[in-house]
DNA sequence: AATGAATGAGAGTTCATTCAT
DNA sequence: GATGAATGAACTCTCATTCAT
């Protein structure tokens, strides 16, 4: 019970350092201080960090399946304004943070996996899986605004596009820091569903 | 004569493995292995390592403005062509690459921006600025291919798709291990030149 | 009544642990393990890994005495006959571990001397004691097979080497892992108490 | 030049403690402040606290080959008074030690490998080797003075019995804290080669 | 009688960096 | 122009131990 409090709280806590800055800047004993916990009590939930930075990914994917693309997908059955939400939804979220940290935190998982690619395969098969199933939720999209003539070649096409044209503007929001990168980005992804 | 050898050994070798690795992942030691040279030779030509990150940004701008851009520029006039020559060049190299060392490295400008991002200003403005650099090829594109008419913010739009559709096709073939992301994002960016 | 088995499980597992393996390289929390219990009961039975320890040196203590020394000379009254029971009974228990766990433990009072005389004297008086111990019954041994006549100081002279022949070949047995060097001291030991 | 003294400052700091304590009760930074070098520079010696036990056990090897067994074999001809001066130097040593540090510390070998045979294969093996090589020693003592008639098996029960008495006697001086345990086993040694 | 939850202290190891030569 | 030698600080991780329930 009250076990459970504290894994969520490390796990938020290391969510949120890892995010807003990265893996190896962030130490265990960064993650445990935040957590308000001793280290050793960080390790009684966490084998190592390599393990924590996975549960960090998959919660995160979760999070963003529930809190981005399902209500995007809950909030409407046009494809274009469930399109439309995705983006105001991940622009929303990350222009509060900017309001509230002066921070600007870009994609969870390009950043890890930009970072980790090489080091930690496990992480990067879960990055993999992750963009999968989000690429599912523009493949409905793509579907329900074209209908079914459209090839299924061109369907994975638009997809790809769709996820790269996402990633690419959190990352320019990353950079720049600047939120408005993701909504930059919006006219981009529609004019990519009607092409 | 002898010391800017060793200044550019040094330099490549950071730049080869940043860029394959990452930053905090790769040690000063490992830089100086690589270079062949004694860790305190490497703090005479750099500072420290802050710095010497800030000198492969540095240097792989210029070697991909010379080696994809301007060479993608010199190829033809004709903006299509020069546009696939820098994604069928970027593409080349990761090939290249992938085939001698079985790595897929993605963008280092963009690696090294989301791990550094928040903990050094400094980069992140060089990345920033090289971008912008990049961005300029686009406009030339685009221009080219739209003539005057075009507004100056679709222009502007429009860059900014065409530099996000190619960061995300790197961050794709990195997560994914797959050099051919590159080529996937193609017919797109020639899809949007042409909207 | 639940108790005492929960007391004799973590006393026989810690037995198992330190014997096997050794005293600093088993944490509580091994022998908690093997005990299937939590670690905080343990310390309910044993105020510390040191009187653990201890603890496990008495039983030791108690079950050699029993099962080796005492069941030898109940065997038989002849004291070469002794003897080799005494060696038959410690070689046949560590063959028997030897075949069933692929260990070969040695003497489980000179393993746990080496490591701890000098940081536990509490430990260190134990093993003096038993040795003290053990000694009786090779000094009943001698007696018995060179009657009154011998002087006391070769008895003891002669006790003291048998001792020293089996503490040497348990050592033996464990640097070498082979329980056979056991039996091969057995010759020497009766050349010993016939000299 | 400077570089081989630190080395051998750490390397004799390493053996002094593990010998006088133990291999897991002596911490890397223990031996570093008794070497007085910092932690990081031990670790620019030797590559791990494993490698560092494997080159203490190699010199200690080195050590007692050198100050104990040629020493004594050159001193005398005769195989009997070779044998005196082996036991008559280890004792002397101990002796030493005992009255300047108060400490008895036994044999190093017996030491580390009773605490590390399981552990630590290679420094087993390193044991073992060591053993051989003081093997021999006893070997030519023991044919020397039987001559050559006798057969190679029984020279080989005794070698070993011979090795068994020393580490015997090296196993009831360190439990004991009595450094003449080993002198009361130089007429047993004597017995059995005689025997 | 037993345990889930927590911790301070310390383990081994690596880091970026400096300085005398 | 180059290096061998050194280090303080920080790293990930484990330990023996305690306490509220």
């Amino acid at each position: 019970m009250k076990g459970e409090q504290t894994r969520q709280r490390i796990l938020d806590s290391a969510t949120e350092l890892f995010w807003a800055r990265n893996y190896h800047g962030v130490s265990v004993a960064d993650v445990a201080e935040v957590a308000s916990v001793n280290k050793a009590t960080l390790y009684q939930y966490f084998q190592s960090k390599d393990v924590l930075v996975q549960s960090v990914v998959s919660s995160s994917r979760e999070w963003t399946v529930e809190h981005i693309f399902d209500s995007a997908f809950a909030d409407s059955k046009d494809p274009m304004i469930r399109l439309r939400c995705i983006y105001k939804r991940v622009h929303v979220f990350h222009q509060c943070i900017f309001e509230s940290h002066n921070e600007v935190r870009g994609c969870p998982f390009v950043n890890i996996a930009m970072e980790l690619a090489v080091d930690n395969e496990l992480v990067r098969m879960q990055v993999v899986k992750t963009f999968e199933q989000f690429s599912e939720y523009y493949r409905t999209i793509v579907r329900d605004y074209r209908g079914k003539r459209i090839a299924k070649t061109k369907v994975d096409r638009l997809v790809r596009a769709l996820l790269g044209n996402m990633n690419g503007a959190m990352v320019a929001s990353r950079y720049e820091r600047r939120p408005d990168a993701i909504l930059d980005a919006l006219p981009i992804a529609e004019l990519l569903v009607k092409s």
